[in-house]
DNA sequence: CTAGTGTCGTGATGTGCGTCACAGGCCTAT
DNA sequence: ATAGGCCTGTGACGCACATCACGACACTAG
């Protein structure tokens, strides 16, 4: 079946490829039954947003294709990105739970295909689903810790090139760490955004790259970017 | 009973007076008494460090008395003070659940009691009383909040200034916000605390008191700060 | 009483980076 | 081909804040 979007739609989390270690996806059989009866399977083209900070919660939105931004914003309009989730993540999930308003706002950058479940039908599934329940506190945990090192990277930083360095020292060591060969991040930000995620001015992710570029630390393929010295940058992202 | 350091000990969850709202003190009884076999109370000077950043979790805290600082901390000993924990609230608990190392250092800065609960048997507990395990969600899905709003406050602020007035207005609304009363902020921390909370300079907290009450805004009287323009301060919060 | 330690207050100095301003490159639309 | 978007690159300028370096209290210990 093929969306609106041109998207492969993912028709059951019962026959769902991607169950190894997604939530949701590895509960038994009679869970992933119930779970079934209530989510809505939909689609959004990129670009569309599923919540808004400050927002009530609606439901959870369970992401299984495409890719979405998380982001705050300030009243001035300044936003800081947090992260950009992948494939078998959840959504709103701490706000679904807790009832408290969507803490960030969530904007897919991809075509993307999202099981939503209700509030209050979600609720019902975990009072009746004491493992749905534990995974959701694994989730949420999973969720907290990587705030706290949202928290480290921005409260703990003495320079903005520190904070890049750590950011690309991340994406690198995700894309598969085979230490043969040379890693390389695909840069599927603009600086506009990458300065989002650092809390810094789009000019200065500019000239920090350049600065990289020049010291030979790194250096740009088309879209992707070659890490030419991965010590040296580890280096500016603990030290400085 | 007393404990070494002249505190009264709460000797069982099921009298303990604070259970509203707590977690685990408003459980059915037989999951509360569950929770009794299980749990260690101790008691801790001021000054003890429950946990450090990076250990592997040994169970959760459950804070009965006093109150604990939670940070993270910088390999060239930087500090930032993510919040300052009061009692009812657990500690560890991400990291026990999830299994990851604790993502915080805590440290008592009062003589404390806490009930602890080794790792294994906190997780069996959670198993049997799904009641529990929905509360954990709860308490976890709060601290993803109390985070995200670190975030914010760090990433999003534009001077100095802004955070710390974002911070007592914080503090002075927590503490009863009674409009009639001029509201007042008992200054239990020093500035250089204070500078880690917000993650500036000792001097820069110093001298932004020091201009708060040039401005008449705020007014020190002995360890307490009464907060004579709250509107002020407010503005300051959000503007700039 | 004096020495020692922790906290607060303040000046001088340097710099990282935010901001403004503009120019050039690439892509789509018409 | 031309125009109008986005994006990247660079220079100039100024200021907020970190850092260093003091001196002044307050409090405890001996």
């Amino acid at each position: 079946m093929l969306s609106p979007y041109g998207l492969d739609i993912i028709e059951s989390c019962l026959t769902c490829k991607m169950r190894v270690d997604r939530i949701f996806c590895d509960l038994n059989t009679a869970a992933l039954q119930a779970f079934e009866t209530i989510k809505y399977a939909t689609a959004y083209p990129k670009g569309a947003v599923l919540f808004v900070e400050g927002q009530a919660p609606r439901g959870i939105f369970v992401l299984c294709k495409g890719r979405v931004k998380l982001s705050i914003c300030a009243t001035d309009g300044k936003t800081l990105i947090l992260k950009i989730a992948e494939p078998g993540e959840v959504l709103g999930l701490s706000a679904t739970v807790s009832g408290k308003p969507y803490e960030l706002t969530a904007e897919t950058i991809d075509p993307c295909q999202v099981n939503f479940v209700k509030r209050e039908d979600f609720l019902r599934f975990l009072k009746d689903n004491s493992d749905a329940c534990f995974k959701v506190a694994e989730q949420l945990s999973d969720k907290y810790n990587n705030a706290c090192h949202e928290v480290r990277n921005l409260g703990l930083s003495h320079s903005a090139g520190e904070k890049l360095a750590k950011l690309l020292v991340e994406w690198s060591s995700r894309n598969g760490e085979s230490a043969k060969v040379e890693p390389r991040v695909k840069l599927a930000l603009t600086h506009e955004e990458i300065a989002q995620m650092i809390g810094t001015s789009r000019e200065t992710v500019t000239r920090l790259f350049a600065d990289l570029k020049k010291r030979q630390i790194v250096q740009s393929k088309g879209s992707t970017l070659l890490i030419r010295n991965k010590a040296a940058l580890k280096a500016l992202a603990t030290n400085t």
